[in-house]
DNA sequence: CATAAAGTACGAAGCTTTTCGTACGAAGTC
DNA sequence: GACTTCGTACGAAAAGCTTCGTACTTTATG
């Protein structure tokens, strides 16, 4: 089992984009961020060298600009965030988390529909 | 409206022990912590000054050992680490954050009782 | 009252994370 | 072929977090 690493705020910013828009060069996380954040260019550029090095980034070399793809699937990360959050903020109890969750943020009709057909399927699994 | 601080992962693990057991001395939050982790008596006592200086929790100096407790209710604190976690991790959607939650750990029947309780409330409300 | 024990304060070292300047090579353009 | 543009690499400064040693004060105790 590979520990799984927590990234950092800045590292998150960057997944997002790759998760969002799939592989893309320094340049255009560059510009996906940049419209936010501003974060100079060879900041990005470094922290995805260094984001390649701990393995959380996969990059293709072929093309003089490299492209940068994230090296787990969103929701692999996701899962070790939540994981991560739950042992460190709610005792390790997973529906405070989400309890919290509901009560944080206003869902809409379709998200609360969503989320109770999982519940559903998630009740029957444990009869 | 205040701007809310995000604890960072030794703060987080100080207040859960605030949280748990209330109110306390450094030398009882040092105890608390020390089964699991080892961390000096001076490091802790320095981290709750650190996070006194920020506000993170408040202290009682009657008594010649001070006594430490957060200065924000637990569901708050959660509360903004969730908020926070969403926009970092998902992209804003809180929905998403629950679909994870719950696929990455097994919760008991009581839980998930519980959460398809909070679920329905919720669904009403929206009706 | 002298000494030990228990407490706070705080500077500073040691890490990690973040940012960016500078160097330098490869491609395009006149 | 000279010059500009676009790219990578990388050292190192800046900033934040964590740890702890040392100094000093207050209280207990022989």
């Amino acid at each position: 089992m590979v520990k799984q690493t927590i990234p950092t705020a800045t590292e998150l910013a960057i997944l997002q984009v790759l998760w969002t828009f799939g592989p893309l060069t320094v340049r255009d996380v560059h510009k996906h961020l940049s419209t936010s954040e501003s974060m100079g260019y060879t900041s990005v550029l470094k922290m995805l060298q260094v984001m390649h090095k701990k393995g959380l980034v996969k990059r293709n070399e072929q093309q003089r600009s490299h492209v940068y793809r994230s090296a787990r699937p969103a929701e692999q990360t996701q899962r070790g965030l939540v994981r991560h959050l739950v042992d460190s903020a709610f005792a390790g109890s997973a529906s405070d988390l989400v309890v919290r969750a509901l009560s944080s943020k206003k869902l809409s009709k379709e998200e609360v529909d969503t989320i109770r057909k999982l519940i559903d399927e998630k009740a029957q699994e444990n009869d």
